[in-house]
DNA sequence: AATTTGATTTAGAATAATTCTAAACTATGT
DNA sequence: ACATAGTTTAGAATTATTCTAAATCAAATT
């Protein structure tokens, strides 16, 4: 048994089906996984933590569901510099904000107006299906939430 | 003697000097392959174009000259899914397009005012040098610009 | 002009994230 | 039950990038 909620439960196996793939134990588990500590781990960290649920899980296999994940649109890979890909589940419009200091990656929501607006730069020929908003710096002294 | 125009020529020493780096002849080639074909090259391509016209500088040299580039603030990393990262010397406000068909990456002009209105959603505690903005898509049919 | 000093370049080795491969396993439909 | 197709797995392979240590170069100092 896995943490997953049947909300979350019903949202995976829809998007499973959707596009025409199965929902398995290892699949909900990841996703259970990034649902439960929402701290856009990289491939590595999922595994680590998927493997104190499911000790059999192999990398491989962390790979492969968190490719199925964003296929599916259900989690978003967040690309920052040259490290190693993180995964969000979270799907509101939002931006990211990398801190150079601790390495740490926060969701910045980001009002949906705004998303309009930024399509509306982009000449007429290009045609987007995603936008990715990435702010790097620090966190003002004091406040490491 | 590689191409690069006085001013460009200038502007290189400048940012080095000011950066307490010294301006050599592998940093002053690196630079005008940069600027002479602004096609977003990843730092093989940069590799190639250089030694072309020095055929004796390593692979080494072109990641540190970028590198130095970088740092001293002439030229920008673009990062691209997973893919290697790529090199622009467009020190102008703009975003990038990323097309998922052909995987070229274009520049797009961004109204300044947009990126001050995007440094606004971040809430006051997050302090931003930089924001990355990168559209993913397809260019419409019959455009290949 | 020779010498010291520190920066830069270089080739090649090392690293690290990710993808690939092929075999084993599982589930589903007939 | 059986065939088929999808999934998981371990380990090998790949690839971009960084590291290392020696060689080279340039500027500053004697």
């Amino acid at each position: 048994m896995n943490s997953l909620k049947q909300m979350d439960r019903g949202a995976l196996s829809d998007a499973l089906d959707h596009s025409g793939q199965r929902t398995t134990p290892q699949r909900e588990t990841v996703f259970s996984v990034l649902l439960d500590q929402r701290d856009h781990p990289t491939a590595d960290e999922v595994y680590a933590r998927t493997k104190s649920r499911m000790p059999t899980i192999s990398m491989a296999t962390v790979y492969n569901c968190l490719e199925t994940l964003v296929s599916c649109g259900l989690v978003k890979q967040v690309n920052i510099e040259r490290e190693p890909t993180r995964y969000c589940p979270n799907l509101s419009p939002h931006a990211h904000f990398h801190c150079r200091e601790t390495g740490r990656v926060y969701d910045v929501p980001v009002p949906s107006g705004m998303m309009q607006e930024l399509a509306g730069v982009l000449p007429g020929e290009y045609e987007a299906d995603s936008v990715e908003l990435v702010f790097r710096g620090h966190l003002a002294k004091g406040k490491t939430k």
